[in-house]
RNA sequence: GGUUCCGUAGCUCAGCUGGAUAGAGCAACGCCCUUCUAAGGCGUGGGUCGAGCGUUCGAAUCGCUCCGGAAUCACCA
């Protein structure tokens, strides 16, 4: 049984006889004490004056002396005021230790065989350029959420659907036939992705010179893009495809194939991963089968024109194409068929999409529509919605060329790293020249990521460029530092053949120990939030409170030169358990941990 | 205009199931490397928590009304 309850359960107890009623459980509510206060929990007790009709302050100090009295895990309390702050006893917290130390994976709970089956959908690029930093944020976000997930006893499915076919990748094909001559990412050493997108951007700038020449003629913008030869070749192409062209379809294949090797490899580098990988060029068919299945059933319904509508006025929201008049599919009808598809492969429980803000009301609607369909996660979807990326100007704007490509990026961040280890100087000493450029990679890269993650996923957030991501203070560099002070303490430990395991609970505990055991204690309690409020951000944060309490304590306290061997022995294992924790909260925000640098 | 989200220090952000004097980091200015890693520690300055009203013993946190910003409301994806 945890502290807490242990306290609540008293206290509830304590009320019950002094004053002779049972008090609500959920009335009482314990908080981390304060700093400035003395004490490690604290009750507020205004809630119970109508039991005890007393002063605020006697009803602490009645209710105090009585847990003192029966409660031997408390060993002091004051009052303050309404406030009453109970201390527990150090060899608490000391027993407590060794608890966390002998529990491999302290606050993560395992799934079993018949827990539920999460899907996390993530990412979800369009094959016509390689992905930005936008991309970055739902990654993490997708990687983290995964994690956390699973860590709070679930089973997770993370995948990915990949809009591969539609105008835009004819765009890029159409460019690549016209001005490619036969160009390849092995012929030119370039990035499958980052070639295609250049075709696009190619595409982009032809297609602007053909309309302004059309207007120059003196037609309007719109006769302009109508008349575009262009575009109407692009269009062309599409057709093709949908029919199934050999030529087309060969070439798609070919493009599309170069456009997944860059993925793959920025993949690689970000460390996300995916088990299960869905294409829209298989799933927009099933989507038009399965609305056209819900028009049978009488779910949707269709207009003189033939194009197919849900009617989802009584949800007090409009009405929705589905199925356009020459039978085609929208981006709607796609979600409903990777759906379907997705349902026939996993017994899903529970589906959660990580999709940008801007696509709310998209959601809104798909699960109203997979719930009238009888999907029976679709009114439960969750639609994880994050905050934009912007830049100082605003928003990214391809057209004005302010995107950040996500590979230059992790390269920035990693050659950043590289500069300040040397600046710092002897950092890395004593090191090969790989084992250097891995800790590099993992500093950079986390450095990118916790910037990522430790703001409120909800949010719109800023990312400024010109003056790069920190790597003091609240970052990942900081929590990663105190985690290989950890390791580096635990390293002289074992040469000096001190045995850990035989620590015994000294007789003095200083508070900032206390304090740190009580951090700790938490962490359970803080996945368990993440994982229900789907919340990076709160482990994020966590992970540095831990590590800025441990660094204070690092700095303050002798700890391999400390001369009472059971003072020393008790501080080696509490670093190895704050090391342990800083690991296993930054594995899960999927962030890399480096054994020293 | 309808809907949803966001406004906290000069900047970037925590805190929000109501609780004590609102916190970090960056930036500025001091101090601390003969001591287990200075990517560190300590200190100083910096706030009408967008505004108002309400609920209450108590509001950054809950409710309502404004103000400011963002997204969305396509036979685009």
């Amino acid at each position: 049984m945890n502290i807490e309850t242990i306290l609540i359960e008293s206290i509830a107890a304590a009320i019950k006889t002094l004053y002779g009623q049972e008090a609500a459980t959920d009335k009482i509510q314990l908080q981390k004490t304060r700093k400035e206060f003395e004490g490690d929990f604290t009750l507020v007790v205004f809630p119970f004056l109508q039991l005890s009709r007393k002063r605020p302050e006697e009803t602490a100090a009645e209710i105090g002396e009585l847990l003192k009295a029966n409660q031997p895990v408390v060993s002091s309390y004051n009052v303050v005021k309404g406030f009453l702050n109970v201390a527990i006893a150090p060899t608490y917290w000391a027993g407590l230790l060794h608890d966390i130390d002998k529990c491999p994976k302290w606050g993560i709970t395992e799934p079993t065989a018949d827990s539920p089956l999460v899907m996390v959908e993530y990412s979800s690029p369009n094959t016509n350029k390689p992905l930005h930093l936008g991309h970055i944020r739902n990654n993490l976000l997708g990687y983290a959420l995964s994690n956390i997930i699973a860590a709070n006893g679930n089973k997770v499915v993370k995948t990915n659907i990949v809009n591969d076919r539609g105008i835009h990748i004819c765009k890029s094909m159409l460019a690549w036939q016209k001005w490619g001559n036969g160009e390849t990412p092995a012929s030119s050493n370039k990035k499958g992705d980052h070639l295609i997108g250049d075709y696009y951007v190619a595409f982009d700038k032809h297609y602007k010179a053909e309309l302004n020449e059309l207007m120059a003629q003196g037609m309007s913008k719109e006769e302009a893009e109508a008349a575009s030869p262009l575009m109407a070749e692009a269009r062309e192409m599409l057709v093709k495809w949908e029919a199934g062209d050999a030529q087309v379809r060969k070439l798609w294949e070919t493009m599309n194939g170069w456009v997944y090797e860059g993925f793959d490899e920025t993949y690689r580098k970000l460390g996300v991963s995916f088990d299960k990988i869905y294409y829209e060029s298989d799933t927009y068919l099933v989507g038009k089968e399965t609305v056209l299945d819900g028009l049978q059933k009488g779910v949707f319904y269709r207009r003189p024109d033939e194009s197919v509508w849900a009617d989802l006025s009584g949800d007090g929201l409009d009405e929705k194409l589905l199925l356009r008049s020459d039978g085609t599919s929208v981006y709607m009808t796609q979600d409903i068929g990777t759906a379907q598809l997705r349902f026939r492969d996993y017994p899903i429980d529970k589906m959660v999409y990580v999709v940008g803000n801007e696509q709310n009301y998209h959601f809104q609607v798909l699960s109203l529509l997979l719930d009238k369909l009888g999907f029976s996660w679709g009114k439960g979807l969750v639609h994880f919605s994050y905050g934009m990326v912007e830049l100082p100007e605003g928003k990214m704007k391809s057209r004005e060329g302010t995107v950040v490509d996500a590979d230059d990026l992790m390269e920035e961040m990693i050659a950043t790293a590289r500069e300040t280890s040397q600046e710092l100087g002897g950092k890395l000493d004593g090191l090969t020249p790989e084992e250097a450029a891995d800790i590099n990679r993992i500093i950079g890269l986390g450095a990118l990521k916790y910037f990522m993650l430790k703001v409120d996923a909800r949010k719109n957030m800023l990312f400024n460029p010109k003056e790069s991501i920190d790597f003091n203070g609240n970052t990942g560099p900081f929590i990663q530092y105190t985690y290989a002070r950890t390791r580096s303490i635990e390293r002289k430990a074992a040469e000096a053949g001190i045995d850990v395991e035989a620590a015994t609970a000294p007789a003095a505990i200083s508070e900032k120990e206390c304090s740190i055991i009580r951090m700790l204690n938490e962490y359970p309690s803080v996945v368990r939030q993440a994982g229900s409020d789907y919340s990076p951000s709160g482990i994020a944060n966590y992970a540095y409170e831990l590590a800025k309490e441990y660094n204070q304590f690092y700095h303050d306290y002798s700890i391999l030169r400390e001369e009472n061997t059971d003072v020393k022995t008790f501080r080696i294992l509490l670093t190895r358990n704050v090391g342990k924790v800083i690991k296993s909260a930054m594995n899960l925000l999927g962030i890399e941990v480096p054994e020293r640098m």
